[in-house]
RNA sequence: GCCGAUGUGGCGGAAUGGCAGACGCAACGGACUUAAAAUCCGUUGGGGCGAAAGCCCCGUGCGGGUUCGAGUCCCGCCAUCGGUACCA
C-alpha cells in the first residue's frame, strides 16, 4: 500500500501502550503464594500452541488464534479470573536445524534470532502475555526437565491390572518374590522389557535426505512430514516410547474432553481399537503354531488359507524345501519395495504360497499357508486367518491364486460380490444359525474352552520411536555399558549436548553426536547415547513449565500445579481453553496426553487430563482461496497490515472473517472494512483541527440516552458477552459496529455510551480502547479512570432490551403476510381475534375456512385455511 | 473405498424449528469538494405488475419426507475440502 493518510493516529499510540504494558507488567499474572496473588478469583488458563520460531516469521495464521486466545484472556481478566495466559518457543527440532544448515548459522544462535523476531512480531499484535513466564525448550534449565521426564518414563512400567504406569522399582520387588533365583542379567533383561522407554531393534522409518528415523505420525504417503522426502524402513536399533500401553485410556478418556468431535474421531481412528479375538492355528507336522487375530472370529469356518506377513519370523520356519527359493524370490521383491511403491501398488495382490499347512482349530481341515504383503508385520499378529467369502482382500487373493472360497454368513439380503457385512452363521456346524453377533460370543467360548485361542483386542497405534538422529534436540540422559543403558543420576542433569563445529547428519545412521570425541565416553568408562529426543518431547510438557517457569527444583511447582490445572475440586481441571490448528491431532496433542497421564499416575500431576478445552482455529487461504504460499505469491505478512492499518485492525479483521473453526480466505477490502468501523469509533470521541491535529471532539458531553439509545447500548452488551463465551467474535464484531452506528449521527456523543463501548471494545481493539479512555479521562476524570483493560465488564438489564409493544408476524399457511404492532405480553386468545380481524388476513381467509390458528404470543400468528 | 466437515446474494458471512440474507466488502446514486481521496446519507437476492403507495411469484447444492411453519429436523443423492488408506 502507498503511504497514506492514516484515518487515526495508530501508529502513534499502538507502540505507546505496547511499551507501557511491557513496562508497568500489566499482564503479570501472581502464583498462588506470590505477593499480589488474590485467591478469591477463579482461575482460567488459556494457552496458545507455542510456535516453531522458524526463519519465516510470523504468519497470518499464526495470529488468528493467538488474537482470538487474547481476547478471551482480557475478557476474562475484566470478568474478575486470574488469568495464566503465556507463552513461548518450541526451539528444538528439524525445522530450526535445517534453517541453520542452510544460513550456516550454529542452529543455537539461529533460534535466538529467530525467537527475537518472533517475539517482537507477537508484540506488535498486542497480545496481553505475561512475558515473566516465557519458556524455550532448547533453555538448558528446560530441557534438564524434559529429560527428567524421561527418566520417569525409563524408570516405570504399565501394570496392566492397575491400568497404570508404576515405578518400575515396585515391578523389581514383585520380580524378587515370584523368581528369586534371576541372573542380575535375567532381572535387567527382564524390567528393560518394561520399563515406558526401551530399546528395541525394529523396522522403522527411516528418511536419508533428513538423515534420521521419523514416528509414524511423522509419515505422510511415505515420505517426510517435514520436507517431504521418501522414507524407507529399515532395521535399526532405537528408543521407543509405550504409548500403546495408553492405547485403552488414551480412547476412553476422550470422552470427558470438550474438544471438537472432528479431532476426537481423528484420535480414535488413529489408535484404532479393535475388538476380536486371537486364534491360534498349529502347523501341519511341527509344533509352531500360527496366532492370527481377527475381528470376525464367527467366521472361522470359512477361514481357507492363512498368510503371513513377509517379515513374520515363522516364515523361515514352515517353508518346504520345494518352495523355498520361490519364498526367498518373494521376499527379496518385498524388501526392495519401498513404503510408497508398497501403498501405490496396494490393488494387485502378490504372494507366495510356503508349501506348508495349518489346521484350523474349529473344523481340523488342513488349510495352505500362505505369504503375501498384504498382511502388515505391525499389526495384530502379523498374521491373518483368510476368509475370502467374507472379506473383499482376501476374496481378491484368493481369486488371483485359486484357493478355496467357502461361504459361512448368509447375507439377510441378497447383495453382489463379496459380502462383508453381518448375517446368519451357515456352513459353521454350532454357529449354524446364530447371528454374527452371537455367532462370535459363541466361538470364542469355544476357543477358550479348547485352549486354541481367546477374545483380544488390537490398535493400529504403534509405540512411539523417539529418537533422532539430530543434533538439535534433548541428548538423552543415558549412558552405555557392556551393551546395557542406564540411566544417569538426576543430579547430571541437564545432560548439555556438546559444542559442535559441524552439526550435520553423517550421511548414515550415525548420529551427528557421535562427531563429539570427548563428550562421549565418560570417566567411569560408560559411553553416552547419541540419539537425541524428538521434536516433540518438548512440548509434550510446555503448559506446565509454565505454571513455575523458573522453578530449579521441580518441573512444576506442586502448588501452582494444583491452582492453574485446578485438579482439586471445581468442574474445569487442566487448560482451561486450548486454541491452535488440527495438523498436531495425532501428534502433539496424542503425544502431550499420554506424557501428562503417566505423569498423572506418578503423582507429579492433579489431573488425569492436560487440555480440558481444544479449539482449533480454521486455516486463513489467501486472497485466491489458496493456501498462503511464498510460490503462489499469495502470502500475507502481518507486519505489512500491522504498517498500513495498525495492530487492533489486523486483530478485528482476523476475527470478522468468519467462525474462528472455519477455513477463510483473506481479503484486503475486508480489513480496510474494520479499519473503516475503528476509525468510526476514533471520531466518536475526536476531531481534527485545521492543523490537522487530533483533539477530544466538541461534541463529547454527558447526556441522557434515548431510550433506543440504552436499549442498543444494552443489547450490545448482551450480545458481546454471550458471543466472547462462544468464541464467536465474527457476530460480536458485527454487533458492536451496530451500536457505533447508533451513534454517529447523533449531534451529541453521550458519555455514558463511549465508556460502555469502550470497555466492550477493549478484548478485541485494546490499543484504541485505552488510548480514547486515556483521552477522555482528561475531560471526564470521574466517568473514565484508571485503564480501560482494568474495569470491570458491564453488565445488561433485561429492561432495557424490551419494550412495551413488539411486532407480532401474520402468516397464513406459514408465508408472511403482514405484521402487526401489539401491546407485549398480550394473550393467546386476543392476539389470534385481533390478527384474524387484520385487514389483510380477512382478505385471504375470506370465502375459506380456517381449519387451523398457531399463534406464538409476542411473535407469530400463522393462519391455517384451506 | 472409509471417516469427518462444509454447501445461503457478485464476495466474506448472519439467522433458540417462526420476518432468509444481520454486519462487512464490492457496486450504484446523492451530499461535501474547483476536483479527487477520505467522510457522511441512501439503494442493492432474482423475476414480474404498477404513475406511485404498494402488490405478486421464485429463492439457502439436488430429490423426497416430517411439521401449521424447514437454511435449520429425517431419508436418499451430488459437489468441495480435510483426514485416512490392504489395520484383518
Amino acid at each position: 500500500m502507498t503511504e497514506r493518510r492514516k484515518q487515526y493516529p495508530f501508529n502513534e499510540f499502538e507502540p505507546k501502550w505496547q511499551r507501557h504494558w511491557d513496562e508497568h507488567r500489566t499482564f503479570a499474572i501472581p502464583n498462588p503464594g506470590d505477593p499480589g496473588f488474590d485467591a478469591s478469583r477463579p482461575k482460567f488458563y488459556v494457552l496458545d500452541m507455542f510456535p516453531y520460531p522458524s526463519g519465516e516469521g510470523l504468519h497470518v495464521g499464526h495470529a488468528e488464534g493467538y488474537t482470538a486466545t487474547d481476547i478471551l484472556a482480557r475478557y476474562k481478566r475484566m470478568r474478575g479470573f486470574n488469568v495464566l495466559h503465556p507463552m513461548g518457543w518450541d526451539a528444538f527440532g528439524l525445522p530450526a536445524e535445517q534453517f541453520a544448515i542452510k544460513t550456516g548459522q550454529h542452529p543455537s544462535l539461529a533460534t535466538v534470532q529467530n525467537l527475537k523476531r518472533f517475539k517482537a512480531q507477537l508484540q506488535k499484535i498486542g497480545l496481553s502475555y505475561d512475558w515473566g513466564r516465557e519458556i524455550n525448550t532448547t533453555d538448558p534449565g528446560y530441557y534438564r526437565w524434559t529429560q527428567w521426564i524421561f527418566l520417569q518414563l525409563y524408570d516405570s512400567w504399565f501394570d496392566p491390572e492397575q491400568k497404570k504406569a508404576r515405578p518400575i522399582a515396585e515391578l523389581n520387588d514383585l520380580r524378587a518374590r515370584s523368581h528369586p533365583d534371576d541372573t542380575a542379567d535375567e532381572r535387567r533383561a527382564f524390567l528393560d522389557q518394561h520399563r515406558l522407554a526401551y530399546v528395541t531393534e525394529a523396522p522403522v522409518n527411516w528418511c536419508p535426505e533428513l538423515g534420521t528415523v521419523l514416528a509414524n505420525e511423522e509419515v505422510v504417503d511415505g515420505r517426510s512430514e517435514v520436507g517431504g522426502f521418501p522414507v524407507v524402513r529399515r532395521p535399526m536399533r532405537q528408543w521407543m516410547l509405550r504409548i500403546t500401553a495408553y492405547a485403552d485410556r488414551l480412547v476412553e478418556e476422550l470422552d470427558t474432553l470438550a474438544w471438537p468431535e472432528s479431532i476426537k474421531t481423528l484420535q480414535r481412528n488413529w489408535i484404532g481399537r479393535s475388538q476380536g479375538a486371537e486364534v491360534r492355528f498349529p502347523v501341519q507336522g511341527s509344533l509352531a503354531e500360527v496366532p492370527v487375530f481377527t475381528t470376525r472370529p464367527d467366521t472361522l469356518f470359512g477361514a481357507t488359507y492363512l498368510v503371513l506377513a513377509p517379515e513374520h519370523p515363522l516364515v523361515a520356519n514352515v517353508t518346504t524345501d520345494a518352495q523355498r527359493a520361490a519364498v526367498e524370490r518373494y521376499l527379496t521383491e518385498v524388501a526392495t519395495k519401498s513404503d510408497l511403491e508398497r501403498t501405490d501398488l496396494a490393488r494387485t495382490k502378490t504372494g507366495v504360497f510356503t508349501g506348508a499347512h495349518a489346521i484350523n482349530p474349529v473344523n481340523r481341515q488342513p488349510v495352505p499357508i500362505w505369504i503375501a504383503d498384504y498382511v502388515l508385520v505391525s499389526y495384530g499378529t502379523g498374521a491373518i486367518m483368510a476368509v475370502p467369502a467374507h472379506d473383499e482382500r482376501d476374496f481378491e487373493f484368493a481369486r488371483k491364486f485359486g484357493l478355496e472360497i467357502r461361504e459361512v454368513v448368509a447375507a439377510p439380503k441378497p447383495v453382489e460380490g463379496c459380502f462383508t457385512g453381518e448375517g446368519t452363521a451357515i456352513n459353521s456346524a454350532f454357529l449354524n444359525g446364530l447371528s454374527t453377533e452371537e455367532a462370535k460370543r459363541r466361538i470364542i467360548t469355544f476357543l477358550e474352552e479348547q485352549g486354541s485361542g481367546r477374545s483380544a483386542i488390537s490398535y493400529k497405534l504403534r509405540d512411539w520411536l523417539f529418537s533422532r538422529q539430530r543434533y538439535w534436540g534433548e541428548p538423552f540422559p543415558i549412558v552405555w555399558r557392556n551393551g546395557h543403558h542406564e540411566a544417569l543420576p538426576e543430579t547430571d542433569l541437564p545432560v548439555v549436548p556438546p559444542p559442535l563445529e559441524d552439526y550435520r547428519p553423517t550421511g548414515t545412521i550415525e548420529p551427528p553426536l557421535a562427531k563429539a570425541g570427548d563428550w562421549i565416553r565418560l570417566s567411569d568408562g560408560t559411553t553416552r547415547e547419541l540419539n537425541t529426543m524428538p521434536q516433540w518431547a518438548g512440548s509434550c510438557w510446555y503448559y506446565l513449565r509454565y505454571l513455575s517457569p523458573g522453578d530449579s527444583q521441580r518441573f512444576v511447582d506442586a502448588a501452582a500445579e494444583r491452582y492453574w490445572m485446578g485438579g482439586e475440586g471445581g468442574s474445569s481441571s487442566g487448560v482451561d481453553l486450548y486454541v491452535g490448528g488440527t495438523e498436531h491431532a495425532v501428534l502433539h496433542l496424542l503425544y502431550a496426553r499420554f506424557w501428562h497421564k503417566v505423569l498423572y499416575d506418578l503423582g507429579h500431576v492433579s489431573t488425569r487430563e492436560p487440555f480440558r478445552q481444544l479449539v482449533n482455529q480454521g486455516m486463513i487461504l489467501g486472497f485466491d482461496n489458496h493456501k498462503m504460499s511464498k510460490s503462489r505469491g499469495n502470502v500475507v505478512n502481518p507486519d505489512d497490515v500491522i504498517a498500513d492499518y495498525g495492530a487492533d485492525s489486523l486483530r478485528l479483521y482476523e476475527m470478522f472473517l468468519g467462525p474462528l473453526e472455519a477455513t477463510k480466505p483473506w481479503s484486503t477490502s475486508g480489513v480496510e472494512g474494520v479499519y473503516r468501523f475503528l476509525a468510526r469509533v476514533w471520531r466518536l470521541a475526536m476531531e481534527e483541527t485545521q492543523e490537522g491535529q487530533w483533539q477530544l471532539s466538541a461534541a463529547v458531553a454527558r447526556r441522557e440516552l434515548s431510550s433506543g439509545e440504552r436499549k442498543v447500548i444494552h443489547a450490545t452488551i448482551k450480545k458481546v458477552t454471550e458471543d466472547l463465551e462462544a468464541l464467536a467474535f465474527n457476530t460480536a464484531i458485527a454487533q458492536l459496529m451496530i451500536c457505533v452506528n447508533e451513534f454517529t449521527g447523533a449531534p451529541v456523543k453521550p458519555v455514558e455510551a463511549l465508556r460502555t463501548l469502550l470497555v466492550l471494545l477493549n478484548p478485541l481493539a485494546p490499543h484504541l480502547s485505552e488510548e480514547l479512555w486515556a483521552r477522555l479521562a482528561h475531560a471526564f476524570p470521574t466517568d473514565f479512570t484508571g485503564l480501560a483493560s482494568a474495569q470491570p465488564w458491564p453488565r445488561y438489564n433485561p429492561e432495557y432490551l424490551t419494550e412495551d409493544e413488539v411486532e407480532v408476524v401474520l402468516q397464513i399457511n406459514g408465508k408472511l403476510r403482514d405484521k402487526v404492532l401489539v401491546r407485549r405480553g398480550l394473550s393467546r386468545e386476543a392476539l389470534e381475534s385481533q390478527a384474524l380481524a387484520m385487514p389483510k388476513v380477512q382478505a385471504y381467509t375470506a370465502g375459506k375456512t380456517v381449519r387451523k390458528v398457531v399463534v406464538v404470543p409476542d411473535k407469530l400468528v400463522n393462519v391455517v385455511v384451506g
